[in-house]
DNA sequence: TTGAAAGCGCTAACAC
DNA sequence: GTGTTAGCGCTTTCAA
């Protein structure tokens, strides 16, 4: 009925053992019995049963993502290239969306642990998950990826500096009215970006008026709020937006109000969507390395994979991955009035 | 060392079997053995190994998902849909991106089978791919997703009513004059919108002059090109994109070159993704009923999967799903100049 | 170079 | 209700 590998050394006239040794090379095999072993497969389309070999090797080849979700731009892109780095590694990946959700977090780990996945990859949501404790109980390596945790292992971005990148910027092109459009301040990452943005103004003496930051969700819609710095005194003469996302709908409504991107008024985002390069002009904003931070936690997760085999531990290592400012036509010098 | 069912078993003073069914319900079990199980089970802090489990019961209450990449809003979405829906049903995704390679899509299907997945939801690129032929060879299950395939079990839109429904919009709105901007030709869901769009048309006895279409990549980029009808004559009053991305792009050129959506160019598009309506105004546009997609395949796998253990045999089913047009607010009646 | 046998962790008859 | 036993399909000593 089933074709196992039983049904191949009997087809072959060997013991199974034999097949399993040509399959694996794990013991060299006589030309002769290696070729009537191929036709056996060949003529059953033969087809070993990984969960079997898992099982007995205990080791699946697979890895867990757990991803909050995958339609906004940056974590489908940081899935996207995990999957592909995975696949060139020949590990399958498992993907769990947790939606936000903090209980799901730890069922999708528990879940994984059961699978036996080798290793998880964990973008987890907020300061209140208790999935980085929930994560010592279980005896699979975890890495968190974007948000650095003391103590573990993580890949993220510096979003401290890529704020102070983009507050360079524009204060260099000679800005000193700046609008700031910031995601949810729970989220560590916007914070430290608006930290990062704030400081480093501050060093060129620049302040940011209370009127002139907008609070609220990390959306297109939220960017579209940006027409209330137009009626504003002074006006802002640039925009930093805590994501790309928020920073076209910005651009969307300026433009709708009859304002010129930059000629009227400068947008900065953050992330490097894939979109941005395509914007008309294309956006300035500060790139996460977001290949090199997928790159990096799957390099670090199966490196850890295959120390624990041979039960060495390494010191947990936060690595951080400097963000890179990508300066395109959305900013530009400011035209001074009395210049 | 590791712990199993049988050092649960031990630590209870019970045999496996009785863990077991404890476990699954498969035999009652009396309430103190239940107890001194649940006591060793939580001491231990044991967790059943799915993969054991699948392995005995040819089942591993998994599925695989084989898409182009999941950066394309609407596949990211139809991905994300689809990982609820089974996570719903406690089914584990195994997410394979092909990358639009045609060969990739082939070891992918070859891998989840080795894997045992219970089934696979194919989400394939182009009319060259092997995929179909290939997948008569593996005892799995397999839905398309996306693309009607004759013979086959496919869950996909009605493209060509999709088109037509746009193109009836823009005639009752007043349009004579309309622009195209056509993704890829080859795609076969675009072409079907093209021509349904154009079938429709005649249907009014409008024409679409060719200077009128515009051809490229389904990207946000190509809209950009709309700027090329601005100086045609005539020029047209509405344009129809086959997908939202390229109508987001050509939104944004349309505003920068002082053009207003929609007094002076309705736009539609088609998709309906998360963006479409968080544009200002929100894009009107023909959206494939994503989720119902998604749900229709799982549920359509899911009892499959079920049928082929008491070996009955539905037939083939092709499943299209109506597409809806939401009309917002980048379409308008168009305001004849001579009336 | 090949085969016999044991066992990965689990479930399911079947007997008690 | 509970235990014994026999596999699921594979790899891996170990012996021949």
């Amino acid at each position: 009925m089933k074709v196992t590998i039983r049904s191949v050394a009997k087809l072959a006239g060997v013991a199974p053992s034999t097949v399993s040794h040509y399959l694996n090379q794990s013991a060299p095999v006589a030309a002769d019995t290696a070729l009537s072993v191929e036709r056996a497969i060949a003529t059953l389309n033969y087809r070993v049963n990984l969960g079997a070999r898992s099982l007995r090797m205990r080791k699946t080849h697979s890895v867990g993502l757990i991803i909050p979700n995958i339609t906004t731009p940056f974590f489908g892109e940081i899935a996207e290239i995990i999957e592909n780095a995975l696949w060139d590694k020949e590990y399958q990946m498992l993907l769990c969306i947790s939606e936000r959700d903090l209980e799901r977090e730890i069922v999708q780990i528990e879940n994984l642990a059961r699978r036996q996945v080798d290793g998880i990859l964990m973008v987890y949501q907020g300061e209140q998950s208790k999935a980085i404790q929930f994560s010592k109980s279980i005896p699979i390596p975890i890495i968190f990826v974007d948000r650095p945790i003391p103590g573990e292992y993580s890949v993220a971005t510096d979003n401290f500096s890529g704020g102070q990148l983009a507050a360079r910027h524009l204060a260099e092109l000679g800005h000193r009215c700046i609008g700031m459009m910031c995601g949810e301040a729970e989220i560590r990452n916007v914070a430290e970006r608006m930290d990062g943005f704030l400081t480093e103004l501050r060093r060129w003496k620049i302040d940011v008026h209370p009127d002139h930051i907008l609070h609220g969700r990390q959306e297109l819609q939220f960017g579209l709020r940006v027409e209330e710095f137009l009626t504003k005194q002074p006006r802002p003469t640039a925009i930093f937006a805590t994501n790309d996302i928020v920073a076209v709908g910005a651009w969307l409504k300026l433009l709708e109000r009859g304002c010129r991107v930059p000629e009227d008024m400068s947008i900065i985002g953050f992330d490097n969507i894939e979109m941005s390069r395509f914007l008309s002009p294309p956006l300035t904003t500060v790139g996460q390395a977001t290949r090199e931070i997928a790159a990096k936690a799957v390099e670090l997760l199966l490196q850890r994979i295959n120390e624990s085999e041979q039960l060495a531990n390494i010191k947990p290592a936060n690595v951080v991955i400097p963000p890179a400012i990508h300066i395109r036509g959305s900013t530009a010098a400011l035209l001074r009035e009395r210049g």
